[in-house]
DNA sequence: ACCTGAACACCGTTCAAGT
DNA sequence: ACCTGAACACCGTTCAAGT
């Protein structure tokens, strides 16, 4: 048997990992399928369709399964991690998926169980997939930074003492002062901090009637 | 007078304005300046740096100079309104402005202006840097997916087209439903629903005192 | 149906040499 | 100091031709 669609995302998703988004070309894919220069464009008509289907294939299992007891900001939260996580799976994993636009399979599941999850809540129509938004915009933008934060030369060290030169307490007194929180010690515990001020901004929602 | 470092931003922006980002390249650029295609390269080392400068550009008056009797709140939330109006000039503003670090001077006096205002309303240090985090990749995110929409062809209706196709009512059932919404009618309405959810969850940590 | 071989029309970056 | 000319080492994409 030749070449398998599949076999091209999962030989993206592998280059992917080595080389990072910036590398990873359609030759040196080709390279390490084993295969010809123009051989992955009978599978795909561009570079940007094969990127869409990696992206799709990294959210596989994020949309949750509807546990029956849980309360709903919890589901939410655990789904939230959940993408949080198959971002992080992946060199430049949010990159890709921020590259890529909507309708896609597990992108569809994902706003679905998110999206549902709030209409069970409470919100309305309109809110629910505003909120949702928020969500994944906040969830994304953590994990590009996280991501960009990792690939840094250096695990970032060189990157910190550039940011701390720049930061003249005198023109920037707060930012100094606060040095060692911008340096991420903690990133699970800065994602869920943020996180938990967009649901306790939900939850408001939720509780009193919204005109 | 030759070419000024300034005239190259400048440049910068008025191409990427003209054919976008993915169109923007440093011999499209050089051509654009009358100039030959090196000759970019001794005012900027790369491409990077030069994106770079052009992004601290476009956040040219964003930090705000702190009015006296307005509440925190306020600030916080016309700060915000500022971003997305700066990024939102320039085509492709918020691409631009998420693929570049940190430390130049506009980015940082924003950051600043939100962390000062935040810990004036009484959040640690840490919090305070979370929070301008979160609101940032609220903002950046929000407004790439509204340049996004804006600059797919036909003004996005293919793409809802194609989006409305792929929202099968069975298996996306909350998703088919809230498919009007989903279409992006009201943006400033939009971006301010979920900067409003952060900063209610921003208030809660503000009022009560927290662990 | 699936891939090769080879080309087309580009890129970012470098750098000797000019002025 | 600032730019030209020309090259180096790549890209994504296409497509006749092969199997």
């Amino acid at each position: 048997m030749r070449l398998t669609r599949d076999q091209v995302v999962t030989g993206g998703l592998d280059l992917l990992d080595e080389v990072g988004l910036d590398k990873l070309t359609m030759r040196r894919l080709a390279a390490a399928l084993g295969v010809q220069n123009g051989a992955t464009y009978w599978h795909f008509p561009s570079k940007q369709a094969l990127l869409e289907a990696m992206a799709d294939r990294m959210l596989d299992g994020v949309a949750a399964a509807p546990e029956p007891g849980v309360p709903w900001d919890e589901r939410i939260t655990e789904t939230a991690h959940r993408l949080r996580r198959a971002l992080l799976a992946r060199r430049d994993g949010a990159r890709v998926f921020a590259g890529v636009f909507f309708p896609l399979p597990n992108a569809l599941a994902y706003g679905e169980s998110m999206n549902a999850t709030l209409r069970e809540a409470g919100l309305t129509s309109r809110d629910a997939v505003w909120a949702v938004d928020a969500l994944t915009y906040y969830v994304v933008g953590h994990v590009a930074e996280e991501q960009l934060a990792a690939a840094l030369p250096d695990g970032g060290r060189p990157a910190a003492a550039r940011l701390n030169a720049a930061l003249d307490p005198q023109q920037y007194p707060t930012l100094h002062a606060a040095a060692g929180d911008v340096a991420v010690p903690h990133p699970r515990e800065h994602f869920s901090y943020g996180l938990d001020l967009l649901l306790t901004g939900i939850r408001a929602r939720v509780g009193g009637s919204t005109p």
